[in-house]
DNA sequence: CTATTTTGCGAAAACGTTTGAGTGTTGAAA
DNA sequence: TTTCAACACTCAAACGTTTTCGCAAAATAG
């Protein structure tokens, strides 16, 4: 076992001192090219390597994005933090990650422990309890002490950073013009009950979009679901109600249940119903039919939050602080459920 | 914006030195009661907190274990660091990802740049490049540092470390099993070639215990995948041609194409065909019917190596040195799809 | 042959922390 | 009065870097 090499071995092996060999191997003009030579070629034969933390102790930053999410075990998430480890990467920034499990507290301590200089800032989707409890002291904290912070998806106005969100209602819009357009005239709507923020702005796209379409509203098509554990009976039963051409549902859940209800019913997806999901996962790719979905772009997001952070991070102090609000496009990824 | 507070400012604010404010701090008996009490006080109201990085390179350790994974956007993966993550947090230890993209040059460079200091230990599953290169040498390059790794899943011969890992064959076994005892003659299997390691394990697995039962095996009940694009047409085909109580798949993918299979046929999962797969995901809970799987225990398998690393990390270096093998057993979860 | 510039290198401080050794004051024992 | 221990604190080194400044010797100019 071979502990690694500092400028203090290399100094005394060859009989310099310390700041020459870092001069030397940093190419100062101010080391001759005999010694400049003779060093590097002594770095090279026992691979020396700057020991990154000394680097972060002198530099006050360390060059690493703390990432603080509700879970990981989720495919959106893990799209975001793949978005955010390939720029991150390209700008020499490692990546950290921490979770939060939907709990306040872990995430306050998660913040704490990374914000005592183990981070230069971060990237955070807030836990449910956070959003609950209303207490975002941790953040404000943060950013007061000067370490830059982007929030995604999950955000809320009253903390002042950059962010980066999709637009529901515009992803909604497009899921149902593209059933107009298909020819589909009696289109239902699965969706959450308004107080879930998602299922109230996608629920706003569906009516929105109907209204332009002068295609008149039916409540009667529109099922709002409470409870997740029922979902899959409300559905059928709403699917076995109503004569739909089509159907958008607001995520991959509920549309799968729709699918089988249809199939149940002893029709077919897509001949004779389409079905429409939100958020494009694991699950929309590979089930039978495959899902035409609204795909949130989670690496994009991951991506357009990692240069955000970074761009901040490597502004001069001078310019004016300013917080952008990112909103990355949804789009249509057209599967085999919809015709 | 007010940055961090340091020790020597609250030194200097109290005028007291330095090592009086460590030593208070850390409640040393050195310092009087009445100092310590007017520091504590301070540093609470000011909310002191250690700065990581120093205290990194004081005490030469990061408390900080760096995972290596060829992707993220990947289900069992992502149960692995969430079982790291869980360990890791209870014992005081921050997390660091890195993808590989399994690509053998991501690995090399994550590896390099994570061992000048910025972990202690790694915890990795291999690029499937480096699989094919058989280099490892970046590996034991930082266990020559003294660098303790443990390997998971993706494990090497070659390379001496701790490894956790999963017992492929009987849990192709017990999936097997279990099929015999609903009371299935004619057992399908779909795998994948040979040269796949897991997939020749469980095809190992498969037949292993057909012989324990004295069931006679029939070639034409087994089906080799050599091209994951025709898989479906494969398994439809195999489907058709064969009569089956039951099939084992050695994926989830396989699985939900036999199910699909199976339906067109005209028969029914589980009433007619009952279907098992291999590997737990998002997939195999969702699918309609669910799928009855071979559960890896990812979150098992992080934990264990996490706890294999840390106690590397925190023994001392006095005690000799051994590499423990961890298997994880696999386990039968019961879902819709069999019978 | 002196004066000045250039060249090549080393000393030291700094980043924030911990810690063993040292120091000065006090009070009590010898 | 001297001696010693206890107390309460400070100094300084260390972790591994980078960088500013200083300094000697060599090279050049006058």
């Amino acid at each position: 076992m071979r502990p690694k090499l500092t400028l203090k071995q290399i100094a005394r092996e060859l009989d310099v001192s310390i700041s020459t060999v870092s001069k030397a191997l940093r190419d100062s003009s101010e080391i001759g090219e005999e010694t400049k030579k003779k060093i590097k070629a002594f770095a090279k034969l026992y691979n020396y390597r700057p020991n990154n933390i000394a680097l972060s102790l002198k530099n006050r930053k360390t060059k690493t994005i703390g990432i603080i999410i509700p879970e990981i075990v989720h495919y959106f998430f893990t799209t975001v933090i793949s978005g955010v480890e390939q720029v991150a990467n390209e700008k020499g920034y490692n990546v950290i990650v921490c979770l939060s499990n939907n709990s306040f507290d872990k995430e306050v301590l998660n913040m704490e422990l990374l914000a005592n200089g183990s981070t230069d800032g971060f990237i955070m989707s807030m836990a449910k309890e956070t959003l609950q409890k209303e207490d975002y002291h941790h953040l404000t904290e943060v950013t007061n002490q000067g370490m830059p912070l982007v929030l995604f998806d999950r955000v809320i106005d009253e903390v002042h950073c950059d962010k980066v969100i999709i637009d529901d209602v515009i992803g909604a819009k497009k899921a149902v013009q593209y059933l107009i357009d298909k020819g589909a005239k009696k289109i239902g709507l699965v969706s959450t009950v308004d107080y879930v923020s998602v299922g109230k702005l996608r629920t706003r796209g569906y009516l929105d979009i109907l209204r332009e379409n002068n295609v008149e509203i039916d409540e009667n098509l529109i099922l709002k679901i409470e409870d997740m554990d029922h979902s899959e009976a409300e559905i059928k039963d709403f699917i076995n109600k109503n004569d739909l051409d089509a159907v958008f549902a607001v995520n991959e859940h509920f549309a799968i249940h729709a699918i089988k209800a249809v199939q149940e019913k002893g029709l077919k997806v897509p001949d004779d119903v389409s079905v429409i999901g939100f958020t494009d996962g694991e699950l929309s790719k590979r089930f039978i039919p495959s899902l035409t979905t609204v795909s949130q772009h989670g690496e994009r997001m991951g991506a357009e939050a990692a240069r955000l952070l970074i761009d901040k991070l490597e502004r001069k102090p001078e310019e004016e602080e300013s917080y952008k609000t990112v909103i990355v496009e949804t789009s249509l990824i057209e599967r085999n459920s919809t015709k």
